[in-house]
DNA sequence: ACAATCGCAACCACAAAAGTTACATGACCA
DNA sequence: TGGTCATGTAACTTTTGTGGTTGCGATTGT
């Protein structure tokens, strides 16, 4: 697959869901609705858990829900709980052997970051039930 | 090393080459200095090369130089003449199934794009010579 | 008890990227 | 002319990230 795939996954089961926040929905459901299998979605879906968007049971009856409501889980949220970090700062691995360097470093790095930032910001300007509500739907 | 780490070669290089602009390079040089192999600074920067961004000579006194003044050279050049997207569209892969999906994925990608665009925007604002001076970023 | 479900660890497979080697080409110089 | 230093490129290997798969333990509800 891609790069974002993970994002994706977690941001069309996201959007699923808040068309139907009652519903619980085991990994298997939503492994075949993304066209992959139950391990990876728990595997993504457990990153959402962490930071608090969903919640999980075991169990008979168990399986995935929001943990609040699709107005308030934005973008952003959904970026950061799975540390992605598209704009990757890079090379902080080796220490600079000359000053240039490491001014360099510095000045690169904290350009990154502003962009990391921006993203953030633009991402937590929409929540997922605005990416959900476009039409009615009632999907299968 | 990391994902953007090619990015990252090319600022740190166009840094150091704004630093002293008449001297010329050897991909050698610049290698060992990123701590690198000559072939991958090669592949890199010809790419910069293919943008108008450097000049590379051949032979004996042979090496890169900046095509035009480092006041002239923005990040965003440099992000361009790399393809590399950081702000992946990513998913425009299958089609989608069901309704939700397809509303999903249109809403996501003009997000991204909008966010893409905002970006360069960014790294155009910003230009190698300031990204050399060891102060006064004064980023917007 | 039993079945359904998550949690997790240990793999395999594949792809992208860096690193490496090798060699042809061109430029300069003695 | 011959030698050396550089780029240009192709081919290969190594590394790394990621999805996919399998297996099993833990937990919950019937």
């Amino acid at each position: 697959m891609k790069r974002n795939s993970r994002l994706s996954l977690a941001l069309h089961t996201l959007g699923h869901m808040a068309g139907d926040p009652e519903r619980t929905r085991t990994s298997a459901d939503i492994a075949e609705h993304a066209g992959t299998n139950p391990v990876v979605v728990r595997r993504v879906l457990g990153k959402l858990r962490e930071a608090g968007l969903l919640t999980s049971e075991k169990g008979h009856a168990g399986g995935w829900r929001l943990a609040r409501a699709p107005e308030q889980i934005t973008l952003a949220d959904v970026y950061l709980a799975l540390d992605e970090s598209l704009v990757a700062t890079g090379a902080t691995e080796q220490v600079p052997s000359c000053s240039v360097e490491h001014v360099l470093q510095r000045k690169v790095s904290s350009v990154l970051e502003e962009i990391e930032l921006n993203l953030i910001e633009r991402l937590a300007a929409t929540t997922i039930a605005e990416v959900r509500d476009t039409e009615g739907v009632a999907h299968t």
